[in-house]
DNA sequence: TTTGGCCTCTTTCCATCGTAAAGATCTGGC
DNA sequence: GCCAGATCTTTACGATGGAAAGAGGCCAAA
């Protein structure tokens, strides 16, 4: 039901063409060049019809963010289900699920995790990255099943702390910033693996 | 020779002032919230004067970057220094320097890591983070003198990124959101103390 | 089928922003 | 003492986010 060349006095689903066109600008731009006028122009609406759908410029930008999260979650949980291997493997795929929605959008996902730099509330009743969470704790457990709950909870910090600066510092260009594309995959697996050793580790100690 | 009250026509040390007023700015109000013409009225200078010393707000946020990568590897060099121990030792002082940086900046050190995603250039001869990249490296080289490069650059990329991570983490509250400034510390010395000693580990493979 | 209310979108307006250009003022070297 | 250039101000312009008011279309009740 996506619309035809000539549309009446309304748009149709003019929420959704916002958050689509809001979600490529934002790559395109970057977050300071991020702007409601352009997003309404590349709905095609005036530059007034978002207000009906978004309070304001941080409401759509919350929503993004939403999105986001929710589809880094799904991305996750989609890599972690393909590996039906040893806990410390889920680990790992857990890791590579994270990155791959990091490197596909990468100005989402600073966004993401910037939100108190860049003044961005979360809606009442948005989980934000509770499910990162979770699901993160989960495969954890499964790997310190018989730890304490200190134990793993440092281990959950360090597993999310190494896969998170990780690929926040590739997407900087600060790690691999020349390697291929190859290569800067090869570097992330193997720090994803000595993340994974590290957490096995702590269920020796 | 801080000003007096009444001033002449020139300021005296305009740059500096707008440097110290954006950072505070950036503090203040987030990255997005940060405006050039804000850090003129609190030098007290017209809208138009930041212009002849910072081409663009663009040109002012590089500066403040650079400076805070400069300040960044000095805090680090600091508390490097301080400890005299073992190099697995000296890798957490590296960490610890980071953090506090990161702590006490943390809009700036959010923005210094996310050039990309704000389209903020460094000027030509400015050398970003590789004063960081440097100074880890040698720590890390104390640690694995006789390992090969790949495992030096291995265990290189995984040292910053745990440490960058949990920070990171930190700030945007996902991690020890609810903690106390005591036990956060405890939880981030206990993060860097596993990473260090996953680096020493390196060393035997 | 008609009609009235409400939701959606447009138009218009305002304060603020970054930036450019031109004028005013000061400073330092000659 | 004087002038060239650096520093700062004034003015102006287009763009932005947001508010307000009006126009247009949809749908349910009559």
């Amino acid at each position: 039901m996506t619309r035809t060349k000539t549309r009446g006095y309304h748009h149709g689903d003019l929420r959704e063409a916002l958050v689509a066109s809001g979600r490529k600008l934002l790559e395109e731009k970057g977050i300071r060049g991020f702007t409601l006028r352009e997003c309404a122009r590349r709905a095609e609406v005036s530059h007034a019809a978002p207000a009906h759908h978004f309070a304001s410029m941080d409401d759509l930008l919350a929503e993004l963010v939403r999105r986001g999260f929710a589809e880094l979650t799904a991305a996750m949980t989609a890599e972690v289900q393909r590996v039906e291997d040893e806990p410390a493997a889920r680990l790992v795929g857990l890791g590579v699920g994270y990155m791959a929605f990091a490197a596909a959008n990468p100005t989402l996902f600073q966004l993401m995790f910037s939100r108190e730099a860049n003044r961005i509330e979360l809606k009442e009743g948005d989980e934000g990255a509770e499910g990162v969470r979770r699901l993160q704790a989960a495969v954890v457990d499964e790997v310190l099943a018989h730890a304490s709950g200190e134990v793993r909870q440092r281990a959950a910090d360090f597993a999310w702390a190494a896969m998170h600066g990780f690929i926040t510092l590739v997407l900087e260009g600060e790690i691999g910033g020349r390697d291929s594309s190859r290569a800067l995959k090869t570097r992330g697996l193997a720090a994803l693996a000595a993340m994974a050793e590290t957490v096995v580790r702590l269920a020796r100690s």
